[in-house]
DNA sequence: TAGATTGTTAATCGATTAACAATC
DNA sequence: TAGATTGTTAATCGATTAACAATC
């Protein structure tokens, strides 16, 4: 759904992720085209709302047949911005950010991982799957020198909204926070906050309620 | 918002822990009284929802006066449940479930962690913070055995759905699922599905978009 | 051409915001 | 009592669903 300015509500966007997953395990089963209807049925959303999602970004569907599904998933890709890889960095290496640094899903878009930093002397050298642990004190001339854009980080949550703004003052256009704190977006950064604390009350309601 | 069947909206369930965060950090400071006013400029929700929100669980606040930050702040952990420890396991001791069992603040409310489990031989025997990882063979008579309700799954999306399975059918009452799947709820089972790769995809986007 | 299914407008439903009477 | 702020009802806004004309 578009907004008269033009803005996409925060609803469709975080389905699209879920709508990428879906073709492309009918793309890796070779399903060739798909109806609204059968999507449907394999996502739980309704025909109706998939089909307004989709034209929130253009008329990808051909009428009496449905769509394409190699089409619709690199459109899907397109607009999710994952034909651009952007140069990354982690900061904070402790378990979460090593947990980071070793899974190779989220290098096969977006991500295009350069360095890991951490304060402690105990950490910074060592190795973290194909990086070397780095001294934090060197990220400003490292995010300026490699043109770093994405930031991913993994501190505690006492330095991490300090951390955010010397980061965005380095020139970082995009972070992915694992700090228990909500950062605010900004003009030209954007941020993403996974707040794990908070999923898991969510499931203790859930649990809580269910019994 | 409770909704006309008693159930409530997912919208307010998830800002709950959100309050918690808040109040939580109010006590901290040692405010002792909050008006939904006070309480918006520091959430960026408006009073009216604060107050909506509140209300859909019981009146905590006094006319005139505001609410109680203290009174408030447990009232608001006792409908998320926080009050109850559930014993709970990691399966997949790969860095996600190496992280999850390290990370003592998962450990303040809700879990209480009992084991965690894994299928690599090389993995099996080997110390994680402060239990020893399993054998994956003997996760039916461990739930059985110690009463376990919460698992969390931090296995390849390969293995996930049947594991989820396997798990309810031993006894397991609520899931933090890390894999990639959605695992859906069924009745008398919680599932609270956390997608890092979607949450990253969502970055792509927003960073897309800005340029 | 007839059947199917989209794109899109209209209707409904739900969530948020505004307003205000109740009351501390 | 007067002032403040809740609890709650009403109004608005936005998101989802339904319906159907357009068209492949």
């Amino acid at each position: 759904m578009k907004k008269d300015d033009g803005s996409i509500s925060m609803n469709v966007v975080r389905r699209l992720p879920k709508y990428h997953r879906f073709l492309r395990e009918l793309k890796a089963s070779s399903v060739v085209k798909i109806s609204s209807k059968e999507l449907s049925e394999i996502t739980g959303f309704t025909a109706s709302q998939i089909r307004q999602d989709l034209n929130t970004f253009g008329g990808f569907g051909k009428q009496g047949y449905g769509y394409d599904v190699n089409k619709l998933y690199k459109q899907i890709s397109k607009i999710l911005g994952l034909n651009v890889r952007h140069k990354s960095i982690i900061v904070g290496a402790g378990h979460l950010g090593q947990a980071i640094a070793n899974y190779s899903g989220f290098r096969e878009y977006f991500l295009d991982m350069k360095g890991i930093f951490d304060i402690d002397h105990d950490v910074i050298g060592r190795k973290v799957n194909d990086m070397t642990v780095m001294d934090e004190n060197y990220i400003k001339a490292f995010i300026e020198e490699n043109s770093i854009t994405v930031a991913i980080i993994c501190t505690p949550r006492s330095v991490a909204a300090d951390l955010a703004e010397k980061l965005i003052d380095y020139g970082i256009k995009g972070i992915w926070n694992f700090a228990p704190v909500n950062l605010e977006e900004r003009d030209g950064v954007s941020i993403e906050n996974v707040s794990l604390a908070e999923s898991l009350y969510v499931l203790s309601f859930l649990m809580n309620k269910n019994e």
